[in-house]
DNA sequence: TAGGTAATTTACCTCTTGGTAAATTCACCC
DNA sequence: GGGTGAATTTACCAAGAGGTAAATTACCTA
């Protein structure tokens, strides 16, 4: 018996754990390269497996860009839907958002940038189904900051689209800073998150006095 | 004299201006695609050129892609810088640098993005230039911040870096927010700015009253 | 008007990347 | 223990990217 010259043949690893495995890689990669920095011969080499492997579980690029997203997405989804509960929004609500947030993106942290990924072909697949999260989304944080401004007296419509935004960035915001600091757990990041929010406001009212 | 049948050849535009030219259709390309996705052919298309010519203009395209980021680095931190003025930090100035920055951008809004491009190639000098800039506009978010924190007696360390990056990202925000909305000129930006800051306010700090 | 120079294209090369068909090896089960 | 099917690789292709040397045209001036 020659040694096998060829490496080809199962390795053991059987087909929903090796799905698993591709899946987290190509999250990481395109996470934090970006997709269209991203190669899928490095999720190959990451997860130890050919390039070939990863067209024969999930087909093209885009659509492995998308089993990555969904996942992701709807989880996200899911979380915010029961942190903003039966539709009541309270002065609580955001800082329940953003917990629900923290723990879905726990141990993925990365795939937060899957999701908001501005490199994807304009008119594919993946950017629909990337925008569809977003509307979804964009949706939810709608119904809220309007509800809120409505009880502090706003009517603009421009105002509350641009506060929309601005609750929405900011929430990526404090998710990027979360990615950069690992040791911090979703708990944890919650409360400086209401530490933040009650000096932002100090701040926002409380001129600072010339001296 | 038969017809020509090469199209080489001066077409008359002087070097100073095909370079401008060039350089516009770059940061749109850029920043609308981001380094990764943009193709040198598709900015060459945008100028009516040929790609050899943005090589014989600015050499690789990591090069082609700092020349377009040095003039709006440069133009964002000196704008920045002005509107700080003399260090002295007050409720005013992150309006003020707010405006400066909206004015800087006017007319190429989305070099924002070119600045913060999160695909370009690790370890290359298009990515240590960007990471240059990051520091010089930290440092400068950093002091403001830090000063108006300490004002509002907060000490912890971490919680001004957090707010650090609210800042900056809000900063990002609002820029995004207004390159979507064309019209809004920068001073009407700014005082949009200044409403919404105002409102954002009073909701942190006035609960919304259970009804 | 002839020649020099600036501006630009042609044609080509190479490397990478996404993608596919076919071959190869392993594990399991009668 | 031999066959059957699942798991995986080899080898290959085509397209597109960045990049370069050389040729081509137009403009300007003496």
């Amino acid at each position: 018996m020659a040694t096998p010259r060829s490496k080809a043949g199962t390795k053991g690893v059987p087909r929903h754990l090796r799905r698993q495995q591709i899946l987290e890689a190509a999250t990481e990669e395109f996470g934090s390269r970006g997709y269209a920095a991203a190669s899928l011969a490095a999720v190959a080499e990451r997860v130890g497996v050919t390039k070939t492997l990863l067209h024969q579980y999930f087909g093209t690029k885009e659509d492995l860009y998308v089993a990555c997203l969904t996942p992701v997405g709807d989880s996200l989804l899911e979380s915010i839907r029961t942190a903003m509960g039966d539709g009541r929004t309270t002065p609580h609500t955001p800082l329940r958002v953003l917990r629900g947030i923290f723990v879905a993106l726990e141990g993925r942290r990365e795939a937060w940038f899957v999701l908001y990924d501005r490199s994807l072909p304009p008119g594919g697949e993946a950017a629909r189904t990337a925008a569809a999260y977003w509307a979804a989304i964009d949706a939810l944080a709608a119904d809220g900051t309007t509800e809120l401004l409505r009880a502090a007296g706003s009517t603009d419509p421009m105002d509350a689209d641009a506060l929309r935004h601005v609750w929405t960035d900011l929430v990526g915001t404090l998710v990027r800073w979360w990615v950069k600091h690992p040791e911090e757990t979703p708990e944890a990041m919650t409360r400086r998150c209401a530490r933040l929010f009650t000096v932002a406001a100090a701040l926002a009212v409380d001129p600072v006095p010339p001296s």
